[in-house]
This record gives structure tokens, sequence and C-alpha cells, in this order.
DNA sequence: CATGAATGAGTGTTCATTCAT
DNA sequence: TATGAATGAACACTCATTCAT
């Protein structure tokens, strides 16, 4: 598959997997139901995809790719390690606030998919891992942060904490706002739940 | 469903739907190829079971039950908050690294199930939110706790962060010891990353 | 598979390919055709039979197999080689004569079918090219054919001859009368073409 | 269709026909396949045949119309009968010796076609059937051959064994020479199995 | 209570053919 | 003539559930 420039197929049939499995749910997407949203023909879709599979890895590879590189960008300019990480919080909740669709696919239903799919999932979500990695060193070079933290552990912290919130916030209906509990989260990550004295 | 006691086949579905899921994958787990782990007929298990999402929900809240009652048990006899929250991570850590199958099971293999069955999921889930808000309550009341804090939010802190730790060390196939991180992710939820002073 | 006794839907469903790839062909004999005509559910087709064409061997070696052991049991109580080579091309056709369904679906129909399938089909056919091999070496024995034959040729030069010559018996529809071409069969086959002095 | 002069695409499907149906079987010869085997492109093929099935015919027309014809040119140059059929069976095995690919094609692959293709093909056999009587019944004027042989049995039981002569040696892999086989086999059709006295 | 043979709805994928360029 | 992207019909097989015994 060639870069998506002058695909534009390519990128209908990813938007449509979204919107269908969106509304439809994981188990009531079939093929066909996409290629209609689509606009094409289900034998199109085999043009563009090696397999059901593939668009569901493809669609996920898109979307956070994006997802990854826009909190990449954003958190560059900035240089406090602490700044860092509220940008990448509220770019995380932002993202996923603004395309329902999106936060609903990745949130609830990709992860009923079998565990080969997960695995390649997971392997995008490294290139994020990675970057709340260096949002942590950065925090310890600057002195902001322990420098005996366990970056690893941190890293599950943080991810675990902001997954957990923004899935919640999808099973609710996201009947709240997301976005206003940016600050909240960022100090209870910094500080933790003592007391200071 | 009357009690599981004197109900030996109910129990035998369950643990042998525990072994095989674990063992195949939640999406090769027929039902017939339960029933023969169980040692009983393909229609027997739906004298104890609605149908096969029946058996899953079951099989979460039985096991699950237990876990959390452990927990509950554990932590009343401690007044400490801190020390009930290091419990509650010991024990959870604890018992999910004395039963692969089980911590496969649930961290992993009924993720990959409907939304609908998730939701149960949740329902039995809330036994433990609840008991997590009390421990954070009792440090609030303690003076050990910070008296502004969001408690629905640092619950989802405390979850989310057990919930991927534990996720991420069955997906390296358990191959570093769980239960020696309790203290570090105690000292981490408690007192955040930032340095004090 | 155990044997045939007791195991009517087996044979059920096996006569009734038979009727279907006769009267339909074998490209439009789908497996749904197949069970509707046996009076049995799709379903039910695979607790018999691994695949649809485990379906194809076996009627071919359930089929085949009787052909072939009638025509055994025939010519074991006659001597005389010339006579038992009557005996085999008489009921060759007569066999085939009398169940026209079966006659077309394995002179015509089982032949389009995938090269592994002829392979399985061939190994059934080796029990009859080994009766023929029989009844050659008897003759030979008997003085009656040449002591110098090629057997693997003559068994060739037999079996091709009454295979083209049924096959175009059907070809044309059965409207002339196959059995009574069995001595000027026999007649070409033991004495050639050329005139005798 | 016109005369194949000046016509140099349709004789490059031809060809890519017959290797790629040689080489990968005939239901994993897709019109795409050949197609590219051909150098051209998909939907050239139907500017020169009307259909997939169009191709298969013309090939069989294209070869077996070469192949019938060389056999017409070298018996028509000799007189004996005899003469004649060694030539007609030599001049048989060895065209398909010489051409392993269209010995596969038209003995094992082209088989598995529909009954609708076969009886085409059938309808190109019959020139060479025509020219086998016309052998018969020049033995017959000649005083070599029994002057009440049925003509057309006895062409079935020529044509059957060198057909069923050559099927085995390809799948045997031509691994033994078929041509060498000439003499013996026209001895057995001339002398039959019968001791002569 | 227990059995297990029978059911039948549901779907990803292929590939011959078309047609706008 | 030539292209090749797009089409869409067609089908074997699985497995949760039932029910006669």
């Amino acid at each position: 598959m060639n870069t998506k420039i002058n695909r534009p197929k390519y990128n209908q049939i990813i938007d449509a997997a979204v919107k269908v499995i969106a509304e439809n749910g994981y188990h009531a997407s079939q093929v066909s139901k996409i290629a209609k949203q689509a606009g094409v023909a289900d034998g199109t879709i085999y043009l563009y995809f090696k397999n059901k599979e593939d668009i569901l890895v493809s669609l996920f590879q898109e979307k956070m790719g994006d997802f990854i590189s826009k909190i990449e960008k954003a958190i560059e300019k900035e240089t406090d390690a602490i700044e860092k990480l509220r940008l990448l919080i509220s770019m995380h909740f932002n993202q996923l606030a603004e395309d329902h669709h999106l936060a609903i696919v990745t949130q609830l239903e990709l992860r009923q998919s079998s565990k080969e799919l997960r695995l390649k999932i997971n392997e995008v979500l490294k290139g994020y891992f990675i970057m709340i990695d260096q949002v942590v060193s950065a925090g310890i070079d600057q002195g902001l942060f322990q420098s005996d933290l366990n970056n690893k552990m941190v890293r599950q912290m943080i991810f675990g904490t902001l997954d957990e919130i923004v899935t919640n916030w999808i099973m609710k209906d996201h009947k709240y706002d997301l976005v206003q509990q940016v600050d909240e989260v960022l100090e209870l990550i910094v500080n933790g739940l003592a007391v200071k004295n």
C-alpha cells in the first residue's frame, strides 16, 4: 500500500468503517455494510485491503498515527515537562472528545477483536508509549519529577489512568465534559493522593 | 440461578470455561469444548446457564466475587487508609499472580466479548469500585489524603493503573514478578511524580 | 467413519448427492441442494462428512466399492479367462446401464473435479485395475493369451476401451443398448482388428 | 473469430493459457493470470475471446487442429492401413510427448471443465474420429482387417486405448518413454490378446 | 436431570466481466 | 485497439441452541 495521497477510496473505506463500527458495534459490522456506507462494491474493499482485519489494523494505524503525531508536534514546542504532560492529557482528551465515533471504536469496539489484531494495535501504541516516556524523562532531567521513578511503571500509570477515564466517559454516553478534567487529572498524576506539607 | 451450594456441575462448567478460554482464546472456546472439558454433554450446559454469555457473566461474577470479597475482608482489619490501599494493591496483584488462567481470562479474553457482556461485567466491578472509594474516603477522613479529591477520578486512576500494569504483565507472559511491584505502585499513587520539598 | 451399517443419514446424503449431481451437473450442486434432497439440514452434512469433497470421495468409494466387488464375486466363480473377461465387461456395462444417475456422475461429472479429488478416485480404481490384471494373467497361464503381453498396457487398453464406450453411450443420452455390445467388445479385445488365417 | 493470421495477441493469449493452466492447474488459472502471462490487460482478453470458456475452446481448436492435421498429412502419404495406424499412434504419442504443457492441459486440466465445454471439445475431436474411421475402412478394403467390424466401436477402442495410455503416462509425471510403446500398442490393437495359431 | 444428534442462520472472499478513459 | 479499476453474485462451513429420548 502506498501513501494515502490520491487514494480517495482507501480513506472512504476507513471512514466508513469507523462510522459503521461506532454505530453498529464490532460484531454487526459486516464487510458488505462497510462497503455500502463507503459507496463502493464489496469487492472494491479487497482492492485496498488484504482482508477484513486489515481494514481494522489500517484504521487504527491511520487514526492513531494522526492522534499521536498531533500530540507529538504540540508538546515539542513546550519545554516545561509538566506543561508537556498537561498538553499530552489535554490533547488526548480533546481529540477523542472531538470525534465520538473514533472514540467509541478505539476505546470499546476494537478491543473485542482477536488477540492477533490486538498485538498489531499494541505495535501502533508503542509510539505513544515512547512519547510518554520522553515526557517523564524530561521531567526528571528538569528536577521536577523524582529521579528514582520506574519509567515503565509511570507510563502504565499515566496511560492506564487516561484510558480508564476516557472509557468511563464513553460508557456514560459522553454525558459530561471530558476536557475540563484535564487539570484535575494532571494534578493527581503529578502530586498523588497524599496531603502535602 | 440458585446458590452454588450443591451444584457441583455449575462449578465444574465454570472452571472448565476458565481453562478452555485461557488455553484456546475466547473465539476458539465453543460451548461444546467447554462441555467436553467439564465432562458433561453439550445440552447439560443449558440446564445451568441460560446461554453462552451467561456462562461468561457467571464466571466473572463467581471469580470476581471471590476476588473482591477476599480483598474486602483483608482491608477491613486494617485501619490506616494507606495500609488499606497497600493491601488492596497487594491482594489485587497476588490473586491474579496466583491464578494465571484466571488472569488471562479476565484481563485479555473476556474483553473481546460484546458490549452487552462488558456492561454486565462492569456491574460486577461496581463492588470493587465502591471498595476503592471507601479507602479513599477513609484516607481523607484520616487526614492522609487531600480533602478536595474527585473521588470518581481517583478511583479511575487507581483502577486504570492496576489494570494496565496487570495487562502488561500478562502480555509479557508473566515474565517478571508482579507482586514485588506493590510498594512502588503504592508510592506512585500516593505521592505522584513530583519531587517533594 | 465407521461402517455404513446403521448410518441411514450417511447413505441418504450420498444417494442425494448422486441424484443432485446427475441432474444438475457438478458445478451447480451446492451443499445446500444436496442437503435439501437428502431431507436434512445443511449442518447435518458436516456430522457425516469432513467437507464437500469428502462427500464426493465417499460417494465414489461406496459406489465403486460395490461396483468392483460385485464383478469380483462374479468372475471368481468362472475359471476360463475369456469367460472371466466377458463377465467383467458384461457386469461393467450392466451395472452402469442399470443406474443412469450413477453412470452420469462417475463418467462425466466427477471428472471435472480437482486434481486432488481425482487422485483419490484413482486410488479406488486401483482395485479394479488389479482385477483386470489378474484376468489377463489367468489367460496367459491358461495358454489363451499371448505370454509376452505387457500387462499394464493391456489393462490400459481394456479399461480405456470400456470407459470410452460407456462415456460415448452416456453422451448420446443412453439412446442405444449398451449391454448388447458386450460380445462384440470382447471379440475386439481378444482378437484385435486383423483378419485371422 | 477470424483466421489467426495477423492476430498476434490472439495466439499470445492462447499460448499463455496453455502455460498458465499447465503450471497452475485449471482452477487456479484466473483470466487475470492468463492476461499477465500474455502481457496484456485483463480487458484485452475480451477483445479476442467472448469469455473465459471461449479461450479454452479456442485453445483446444487451435492445438487439436494442428495435432490432427499433422497426423492427417502424414498418414495420407502411406497406403498400407496398418502402417497408417502405426503412424497415427506414433504421431499421437510423439506430439504429446514433445509438448508436456499441452499434454497436461488436454489430458488432465481441460477435463475438469463444464459439460458444455466438453461437448464443444468433442466437436473438435470429431475430425480425429473420422480419420480413425477412414484408417479402419482402408484396412477392411485392403483385406487386412475383418470385414464385419463395428466401425464406431473400433474407433472407441483405439481412441480409448491411446487416451488412457497417455493419461497414465502424464499421471506418472512422464517418467517413462511414451513413444517406444508405439509398436506394442499397435500389435495389441491389431492382434488382440489371444494366441494365434 | 442428562444426553447428543440435529438444526439453520449468517458472512468473508473470489474472480469473470464491464466500461469509462 | 487497449487499459485496469470497479463490480457484485455466489457458497462452503461453523456453532449456539433445541428437544426427543
